[in-house]
This record gives structure tokens, C-alpha cells and sequence, in this order.
RNA sequence: GGAGGGAUGGCAGAGCGGACGAUUGCGACGGUCUUGAAAACCGUUGAGGGGCAACCCUCCGGGGGUUCGAAUCCCCCUCCCUCCGCCA
């Protein structure tokens, strides 16, 4: 969340900000007028607090003296003010209660660097890596949907997924499933020389979810499991923000590099009916998810360096990338600034977003209260996070088997997975 | 699932209704001494919020309650430990 203080002392700024996303200034404004009360009355209950902290002193040391009635006396005094003091205890608790909650659901302002822009049709995009998405630049072996290949090699069987678990589940078979924990292999071992890898829980509290800016505002998104009110994760950027939540790092220990690799759970909700087909947008899928804390300083470079990881593995793999410019109307609600990777898929003729990379400057750690104490000087500030899908499977999966098919109809391994496959150089 | 014991500052660990935001030890930081270091000695050292400031408020796992006053008493919850049961 946003730190209520610039609300306070830079509220033009912040509402420009916000604008800039087109949302979230309703929930601004209110918040800015019910702090105002809130503060108000919280500091006059403070202020009965003082007194009768005060008179308690007196009372012990009049008991001290033995002075028993005139303790009774402020006593009385003290009690008749515990009365007041409950009701605006109440009430400023109430007050900052609403405050926060109006806090959770205002978005990230963007960096001063985010383009500006309404929606997905105002990314810029920031660089192509291979013959784009011109039709003549692909041969006619290569746009054959994933679906058909998979079929055709035996190495995805999605009726049967159906079966198990409902529309939007996948299964991979064979080599195709070798292929698919491949991936995920190569995406751990290639950034395992500065980040560590994680196993975490892939089932979290409310206040985990909450922490990344998952909950309140996109519950339907998340599956639920009532009964002991735990959530799937829908990425492992949930239980790997919380890892150091409210803890105080060392500033030596910064930058904080972890990686994981997780399924991931999402209920699509808003997005029934489209992509059905295939591996474009599934309920549950594996992804290696790479993130870090940092001071501010750090952050930019490790947001590049994070980018670079992500880009680099895709390229290793053969596919056609492009990179994206976040505007400030995409941006993800708790993000700052994010570049997106596209692939391209020949068969099914789409760029496939298979990372988002993001800066959330200190928007995550102050909802998860993670700071840092810094080398020089006293006190502690909020860390920022970064993260990025270093591997998300089945779209890359997806794109992989049309790019590398064959006019035979085969499938090549790319070289960077060749170690994981069990000799194989190619599915057929 | 059942029975018992616990949760206090970076760590260890006292306190069990009033001078306790908290004794003490360790650690960390600063100083004295030393060519330098160690040792010794002296001092400093939790977090959050409000206020221009003086200063005030909150926090002893979380939430409620009793009281003029709660780390301390009562209730509920969570987590940890021990034993029993069950079990990949």
C-alpha cells in the first residue's frame, strides 16, 4: 500500500499519480478526509490516555503514603474519564480501520518512468527478438497449433485433464511432460549462481495473500479452500514475498535473491470463454518465479537484471520474443513498472505474455512490514521487491513445440534442455 | 484427535497487579588504554504512531475482559515443546 504520509504531505502528487492509472482516486480522496478525522480523534484519545495514566501514578503513590481516601477520590476522577476514553477508542479505532482497509485497495502509483497510456493497446514495445509475427516469416510446418502437435506426438492429453478436473486443466504425457519439468530445471540452474532456491508452501494464510496485494481486491481470482481457510497460490512471488515479512533485514544482506519453483493456481474468473483451447490460459500450471529485496538504490538494477534473466533463457530456447513497456493503465495493481515478455506462437498466430517482470518499489513491503536497517544511520525503511517469471510452462511449452517443429513433424530440444531430457534430441 | 507445558527486546533469560518499555548476560556500536589488535574498563543500543517542539500515545504471540492501573489476573484463538493416538 501507499504510505499514508505523502497522502498527507504531497496529496496532489499523489492523486496526479494515481490518475495516471485512471483509478483509484475515489478511494484516495476518502481516505485522505476520513485520516484527517482519524488522527484527530485518536489524538484526543491519547490525550484522556495521558491523564489517566497520570492520575494511576498519582493513585499508586497516594496508596504509597497511605493516603486512602484521597486515592478513592482519583479514583472516581479516573474512572468517570475511562467512559469517554472507550468511546473514542472505539471510534479511532474504527477510523483507522476504514483507512486501511481503503488503503489495501488503492493501487501502486507508477514509477515517474512508466509510459502513459489507457489500456494493453498503449504498451510500447521496447524490442523484437526474431522474425516477429509476419505469417511469410514461419513455414507451413510451424503454424500447427500446440494442440494438434501434442496430439499428433502423444505428449498432451487434454481430454482426458478434462476428465480429471474440469475445462482449463491440462495434462502432459511422455516426453512432453519431461519436456514441460525440463524447462522448469533449466530456468532453476541457470539463475542458481545469485538467487536461492525455495520450496515453499503452495497453500498460504489470508495475511500472505494480502501481503502481495493478491486479496482483498482479487478474491475472485483466487482459489479458496474454505474448510481451513487457506488459498492456493497464484504465483510463488505470494509465498516468497511473505518469507521475510515483518522482519528487519540487514542492509548487508540486501540484495536478497530467491527463487522457486511452484504451481500456480488462478480461477481465470474474469476471463471465462477465452483462450479455452489448449495451453493459453490454464487453472493450474508450474512456473520458476525469480524475485528480490532491495534498498531503493538497488532497485533499478536489479529490475534489469531480473529482465535480462527472464529474456535470456527465452532466446537460449530458440523463440521469438518482444518486450513491453507497461503503460500506466496495464500496470498490475501493485506494480510500479513492468516489462512484460511476449513469445510469439506461430501456430496459434498470438504473442504469448509469459513474464511480467516488476518493480513494486515499497508498495508490497510495507503491506507485508519488511524493512531493512541501514548501514548508516539509525531507524529501519521499507525494502522494495522485484520479481519476474524466470520460466512459466505451458505457454512457453506451447510456443516451443510450433517454433521447433519440424516439416516432419517432429519436435527439435533445444540445446539449454538437452541435459534433462534423457538423450533425447527431439520428440517424434 | 486427547493430556500437559510454554510464547517477553538482535539472541538468551528475569519479572507474575502500581517507580516496568521492562533487571541481567551475550551480541552490536562508540570511547579509554595500545605501534596495531585482543583483553580489561566506561558509555550507548527495540519498534511504531502523533506533535513545529517540549512532549504524549501504543506494543511483553493475537483478540476480548476485569481494574483507577495489566507483561503480571480471567476468557477465546494461534503457534511451539513433551507424551499418547493416527499417518504419508
Amino acid at each position: 500500500m501507499i504510505d499514508v504520509r505523502r497522502i498527507r504531505t504531497d496529496y496532489d502528487a499523489v492523486r496526479a499519480a494515481l490518475a495516471r492509472r485512471g483509478d483509484g482516486t475515489e478511494e484516495l480522496d476518502r481516505v485522505h478526509e476520513l485520516d484527517q478525522r482519524a488522527r484527530q480523534v485518536s489524538s484526543q484519545r491519547d490525550e484522556l490516555r495521558a491523564r489517566v495514566n497520570a492520575l494511576s501514578k498519582a493513585i499508586a503513590q497516594l496508596r504509597r503514603d497511605g493516603d486512602a481516601s484521597a486515592a478513592e477520590a482519583k479514583q472516581a476522577e479516573s474512572r468517570q474519564l475511562g467512559d469517554t476514553e472507550k468511546a473514542l477508542a472505539a471510534e479511532a479505532d474504527e477510523l483507522s480501520g476504514t483507512v486501511r482497509d481503503l488503503l489495501l485497495r488503492i493501487p501502486n502509483l507508477p514509477a515517474d518512468d512508466a509510459p502513459d497510456g489507457a489500456g494493453p493497446d498503449d504498451n510500447p514495445v521496447v524490442e523484437v527478438v526474431g522474425p516477429g509475427d509476419d505469417p511469410a516469416a514461419w513455414g507451413e510446418h510451424q503454424r500447427v497449433p500446440h494442440w494438434d502437435i501434442g496430439s499428433q506426438l502423444g505428449i498432451l492429453d487434454l481430454e482426458r485433464a478434462v476428465k480429471l478436473s474440469g475445462a482449463m486443466f491440462t495434462m502432459f504425457r511422455g516426453q512432453g511432460a519431461t519436456l514441460a519439468r525440463a524447462l522448469c530445471q533449466a530456468a532453476l540452474d541457470r539463475n542458481s549462481d545469485a538467487f536461492e532456491e525455495v520450496r515453499p508452501p503452495t497453500v498460504v494464510l489470508t495475511e500472505t495473500m494480502v501481503s502481495t496485494g493478491h486479496l482483498p481486491k482479487f478474491i475472485d481470482d483466487a482459489y479458496h479452500l474454505e474448510r481451513d481457510d487457506l488459498w492456493a497460490i497464484p504465483t510463488a512471488e505470494v509465498p516468497l514475498t511473505s518469507l521475510a515479512r515483518d522482519e528487519i533485514l540487514a542492509e548487508s544482506d540486501l540484495p536478497m535473491r530467491l527463487m522457486a519453483y511452484t504451481p500456480c493456481f488462478r480461477r481465470e474468473a474474469g476471463s471465462a470463454g477465452r483462450d479455452t483451447r489448449g495451453l493459453l490460459r490454464v487453472h493450474e500450471f508450474d512456473k520458476v518465479e525469480i524475485l528480490a529485496y532491495t534498498t531503493p538504490e538497488q532497485a533499478p538494477a536489479v529490475h534489469r537484471d531480473i529482465l535480462a534473466r527472464a529474456e535470456a533463457l527465452i532466446a537460449d530456447l530458440g523463440l521469438t520474443y518482444r518486450v513491453l513497456d507497461l503503460c500506466t493503465g496495464d500496470l498490475g495493481n501493485s506494480a510500479a513498472r513492468t516489462f512484460d515478455i511476449e513469445v510469439y506462437a506461430p501456430g496459434v498466430g498470438q504473442w504469448l505474455e509469459v513474464s511480467s517482470v516488476s518493480w513494486f518499489s515499497d508498495y508490497q513491503a510495507r503491506r507485508a512490514n519488511i524493512r531493512y536497517r541501514p548501514a548508516e544511520g539509525k531507524g529501519t525503511e521499507i525494502v522494495h521487491t522485484l520479481n519476474g517469471s524466470a520460466l512459466a510452462v505451458p505457454r512457453v511449452w506451447a510456443a516451443l513445440v510450433e517454433t521447433l517443429r519440424q516439416p516432419d513433424g517432429s519436435v527439435r530440444i533445444p540445446e539449454v534442455l538437452l541435459p534433462y531430457m534423457r538423450g533425447a534430441v527431439e520428440i517424434r
